[in-house]
DNA sequence: AATCAAATTATGATGCATCATATTTGCTGC
DNA sequence: GCAGCAAATATGATGCATCATAATTTGATT
């Protein structure tokens, strides 16, 4: 799944080095707290500091690490702030991504998002939440690709990144059903209504993320 | 003006030239097509080749500057197709900082607004385009400031890099009146009146930048 | 045993040497 | 005079040595 790869990708070690690390963050491999060492990196690797250097610089300038004093690299916390900007910043993105997705979709953009839906539906019966957390971010990407938004896709890509780590880190605690609010955007896509997709995917946010924002609030609250 | 600041700026050597070219790239001084080479600019700016790449690598992640060769790196020109998804994104994401913006407003902020706007028509009666276009951005940019939504300033500036180069070619080519679609903005403002705000910025968005998409309509039909 | 300071260590920043390869230049032969 | 190959050059990629400084450890003193 090689979200950036609309910009041609060069294949430099760098970049290797990236998309390894924003793998790490999107499936919670790396939690919030954790601290990255470029040297300790390199050698885990096998390449010398420089690829990783240019990997973590990326992830530092897009928010996804945080150095917080100039020799302290982590994955930064969420606060309950933040996440209600993000969370206003998706509706409005991901609602532009459903409503043009919506007024798109051919049969087979439809059978895509079928799949993926019932293949996440198994996963939850199954208790598989890393695999739940993983078609989910797939449904809500597979929208944007059938929008034809590849710049909206970069933009979202980066906003998931810094959600990753705080969504794994929920789901260990006792998942939720997420899954729900996805046949409502599907029964908008299948009848083309572009206003009602907006509407369901807004709805999926919300609704959806309602878990995430009362783990925040009682983290923030506990201290 | 350090929109990215944000975020704590570490002052090392790479962001420092990162903010060097951003700069260059919003106020127009690197053209659409423009080479850059790193050993160049690191010999021009008196430091080593690394801060130079670093800043390169992050402008490149982020679309501003392109890679193209893996030895060719220059400001991408931008494409009708590419326009329209931004326009599209920018309405969805400043119409949300002028709505917030127009609920929090405070009469300083609305004062801060006015000062813009009034030094902006100085200008424009000044033909003073440069100046212009640098007040233009910093109208949008105290929108996102005064909703209190630094994430978002943080996307919406990295929207505005890829649009710099553009805006300073097309208005260069004999500027418009971008500035008249801020008035009904300041209307809504100061009415605290979020919807028609927003609804302003888009229509600012849509029609001000009219003679933007038909620069680039006219180039991509020329060859 | 506690405290504070010096030494050590850890770690990102910076500079730079070298490599691989794409581009340009120029020479050779037809 | 031109095609084509070879040498030279240019340039980003990579690795690595060194630096500055923050964190940690150690040890001496009281």
């Amino acid at each position: 799944m090689h979200y950036q790869l609309d910009t041609l990708e060069h294949d430099n070690l760098g970049s290797t080095v990236y998309q390894l690390l924003c793998n790490d963050l999107l499936q919670g491999r790396l939690q919030p707290g954790a601290r990255l060492k470029i040297r300790e990196l390199a050698e885990q690797l096998g390449t010398s500091v420089t690829p990783v250097r240019d990997a973590i610089l990326r992830l530092v300038q897009e928010q996804a690490l945080a150095m917080q004093s100039p020799r302290d690299i982590r994955v930064p916390y969420m606060t309950v702030e933040r996440y209600l900007e993000i969370r206003a910043i998706r509706i409005r993105l991901e609602g532009l991504a459903a409503e043009t997705a919506a007024t798109k979709a051919q049969p087979a953009d439809i059978a895509r998002l079928e799949d993926i839906v019932a293949r996440n539906a198994v996963a939850m019966t199954a208790q598989d939440i890393a695999q739940g957390c993983a078609l989910n971010q797939q449904f809500h990407f597979a929208l944007v690709d059938i929008a034809g938004l590849p710049f909206l896709h970069g933009i979202l890509y980066r906003i998931w990144l810094q959600m990753g780590p705080l969504i794994a880190a929920v789901y260990q605690q006792g998942g939720s059903a997420m899954l729900d609010y996805h046949y409502p955007v599907m029964a908008a896509m299948r009848q083309g209504d572009g206003a009602a997709a907006a509407l369901a995917i807004g709805d999926d946010i919300l609704s959806g993320g309602q878990a995430i924002l009362l783990h925040l609030q009682a983290r923030q609250s506990a201290g």
